[in-house]
RNA sequence: GGCGGGAUAGCUCAGCUGGUUAGAGCGCAUGAUUCAUAAUCAUGAGGUCGAGAGUUCAAGUCUCUCUCCCGCUACCA
């Protein structure tokens, strides 16, 4: 572990071209890599971060279609927007590709064929839905049909969204094809798989045993994945967009877009330099992988897997995930326009790309799922930027120029307070260190800030502006002191506010600074002369914060009125008296009521239908306890086709009435009657 | 239901392999101060460390049970 690394390669996860990038994304990702990136550059590291869009997948295409444009074209807006919004927050990667490069499609196609002629695959042959009409295979996102379990005739293939469960488009009830409304039919198609479960000895020994100082949330993933047994995972799909497989009679089929969006770290090193195998391939290469929680899975056991399976490339050292960063108290969604978004937010707050930058560090999901709010946003720049740090600054600035015209004064004899000061912020820089490589970024921020602390403390116990008019001499040291402190602070805050830090330089007039001499206290020259002070940061005030407010409030509100709009349903066709007659509807009690055991959803229940007492299972446990339901009088189909749930027979359905939030009520006679009375 | 993560001052979080009166930042109160964007500095109030039981000379820190939140996953590790 420690281990000596001569070079660094820094990933972070690649944005999926389908939506601009937001402050989810940013607390979770780049903001810490791009931290760690200039940590390294700063302290001399030989260093490449890559990144890029990732602009494959079923997604795109889906949007694509939507929107009556190629996935190319949607994939060009998005990349465009990410990459110009990522430069504007000052993200230094060193390279940002795409994987809908040249390069890329040459590498992971490369990258497979080898592991295809080696027979590192298994090759599969699987029935699937295949759309006649359209004459295309439909992955499970294409197919939409009735969720068997709560009934929502709009469920996709993969996850109904009305009620949350992962489905897999064979439960689907009626299924038809999204893309041309037909019947699609069961057709044989073949694939390749990768048997992860040929490398769980593997990655047990590598993480298990040999990563115990991964994140508890990565490490605790990981073990439960591989706790729970490997299974071999298909790398390609049925589908128009993405890196052909490179195999002969593979017409139709690319490569899953989790197969080949890690490579897109390989193929983005390449674009960026013919030397990129060392940084790929040389055991003395640090790799770290940035990550939200929702990619462990595929950096820590998939990608690894892969990588094995071609041989010659390091692994990561480490994969510092982080949890999911919410939005005034809701999760942030793409869908759903609940987001900060960055390019908006350059827009909106010129100049305060820093702003932004310090907040969603100091408030990053390390541990837990964390909030945003826009008061935090603007407590942290009142109370701590502008307060603390920007007026140290500008104390230490003003002060030289009123004194000295702006000459940096010459330090004469330090007393043991001016040496205590200036160890303390020497010793800023262990601990800024160990954090940062630590990966606790938010603690290491604690420790850029201090810096300035420490400053705004030096002054006030040493009193320039009294001390001016007694002793002059003195006053001299006590600023060369202050300037040497705000020299540092633009060191410490580098990695963290490189806009802020250059501002700092840019007011001293000096150049920056390595990090090697963060805790010097010659950082400034007696007699230099230093340039115009400006405030570094200014306050936000409230109508500000309120505008932001009331964005988000509007942007709820238009996703009621949509949501509301779109679950009214249509009426359905008509249907004849004879068919309702069918529909045998009794008033019925509920006898009793219990959850069936290891679901989450069903309860069941036994009822008086005034026929026969029956049991019937419905999936209403979230919506109400067993308690509450035993007494009532509800309406009852009785004479539905019963159907086994869970083991147990159910005869008959509780009818219940679903507003647009998808809560439930029940149906019950305006006053006690005869179990079997009669509905219609 | 299973698995993983989380639950520590009003808020956001630190607390490594168990060990003196549980820490930080913000907020709050009081005082000092005026060089500075009414910014700063000092002092203080505030926690039965989610609940309960256990191991130990000693537990926020280990074990068990339970509750709540987040995520993953479902004839299910």
């Amino acid at each position: 572990m420690a281990k000596a690394y001569k070079r660094y390669l820094v990933t972070s996860a690649l944005p999926y071209a389908n939506g601009p990038v937001h402050i989810g994304h940013l607390a979770g990702v780049y903001i810490p890599s791009d931290i760690y990136t200039r940590y390294l550059r700063l302290k001399g590291c030989d260093v490449v971060s890559v990144c890029g869009s990732d602009e494959h997948g079923v997604p795109i295409t889906i949007k694509a279609r939507k929107e009556g444009i190629t996935p190319q074209q949607v994939v060009d807006r998005y990349h465009e927007i990410i990459r110009k919004s990522f430069e504007g927050l000052g993200m230094s990667f060193d390279i940002y590709s795409r994987t809908s490069s040249p390069t890329h499609a040459a590498t992971a196609s490369e990258f497979f064929r080898k592991l295809y002629d080696e027979g590192k695959f298994i090759e599969r042959t699987s029935m699937q839905y295949y759309d006649e009409e359209a004459q295309t295979f439909l992955a499970d996102r294409y197919i939409v049909g009735t969720c068997p379990k709560c009934g929502n005739d709009r469920a996709y293939g993969d996850q109904c969204e009305k009620c949350g469960s992962t489905l897999s488009s064979d439960e689907l009830i009626d299924p038809h094809s999204a893309v041309s409304g037909s019947v699609p039919v069961k057709r044989e198609t073949k694939h390749w798989y990768l048997p992860l479960n040929d490398y769980e000895a593997f990655l047990r020994e590598w993480i298990l045993d040999g990563h115990k100082e991964w994140k508890s949330n990565v490490y605790g993933q990981c073990k439960s994945w591989l706790d729970g047994g490997l299974q071999p995972r298909a790398v390609s799909r049925d589908l128009d967009w993405g890196i052909p497989v490179p195999v002969e009679g593979a017409e139709g089929k690319v490569l899953y877009v989790w197969f080949d969006a890690p490579i897109g770290y390989i193929s983005a090193t390449k674009d960026f330099t013919s030397d990129w195998e060392k940084y790929w391939k040389s055991e003395d290469t640090k790799m770290v992988h940035f990550i939200g929680k929702d990619n462990i899975v595929f950096h820590c056991i998939v990608f690894p897997s892969m990588l094995k399976a071609h041989g010659g490339y390091i692994l990561p050292e480490n994969v510092p995930a982080n949890e999911f960063l919410n939005l005034e108290g809701d999760k942030i969604s793409t869908s759903r326009n609940w987001a900060v978004w960055l390019h908006e937010y350059l827009e909106e707050f010129p100049g305060k790309e820093d702003v932004l930058r310090y907040v969603l560090c100091a408030n990053a999901p390390e541990t837990k799922d964390n909030d945003f709010t826009w008061k935090d946003f603007q407590t942290r720049n009142n109370n701590e930027l502008v307060a603390v740090l920007g007026n140290f600054v500008n104390r230490a600035l003003v002060l030289t120029k009123k004194y000295y015209d702006g000459a940096v004064p010459a330090c004469g004899a330090l007393d043991d307070y001016d040496r205590e000061t200036l160890a303390e912020v020497a010793a800023v820089k262990a601990s800024l260190e160990a954090n940062i490589e630590g990966y606790h970024f938010r603690e290491a921020l604690k420790d850029a800030m201090n810096v300035a602390r420490i400053g705004n403390k030096y002054l006030a116990d040493t009193e320039p502006w009294k001390v001016i008019k007694s002793d002059p001499a003195r006053v001299a040291t006590i600023l060369n002191v202050a300037l040497q402190i705000t020299a540092n602070t633009a060191i410490a805050i580098e990695p963290f506010m490189p806009f802020s830090a250059a501002k700092i330089l840019r007011m001293l007039a000096v150049d920056k600074f390595s990090w090697e001499r963060l805790g010097a206290a010659d950082l400034i020259a007696a007699g230099h002369r230093i340039g115009e002070p400006e405030l570094l940061f200014e306050k936000i005030e409230d109508d500000v914060i309120q505008r932001q407010l009331d964005k988000l409030a509007a942007t709820k509100a238009a996703n009621l009125a949509a949501e509301a709009a779109a679950t009214v349903e249509p009426q359905k066709e008509n249907c004849t008296f004879d068919e309702f007659q069918k529909m045998d509807i009794r008033v019925s009690t509920i006898l009793s009521a219990e959850k069936v055991a290891k679901t989450k959803k069903l309860l069941k229940l036994t009822v008086d239908t005034g026929i026969d007492q029956r049991e019937i299972v419905s999936g209403i446990a979230e919506h109400f306890t067993p308690e509450e339901l035993v007494g009532r009088q509800v309406l009852v189909l009785v004479n539905l086709q019963p159907r086994e749930l869970k083991g147990t027979l159910s005869k008959g359905m509780i009818l219940m009435a679903e507003d647009a939030s998808g809560k439930l009520r029940l149906l019950s006679p305006d006053e006690k009657t005869s179990d079997g009375a009669i509905v219609g």
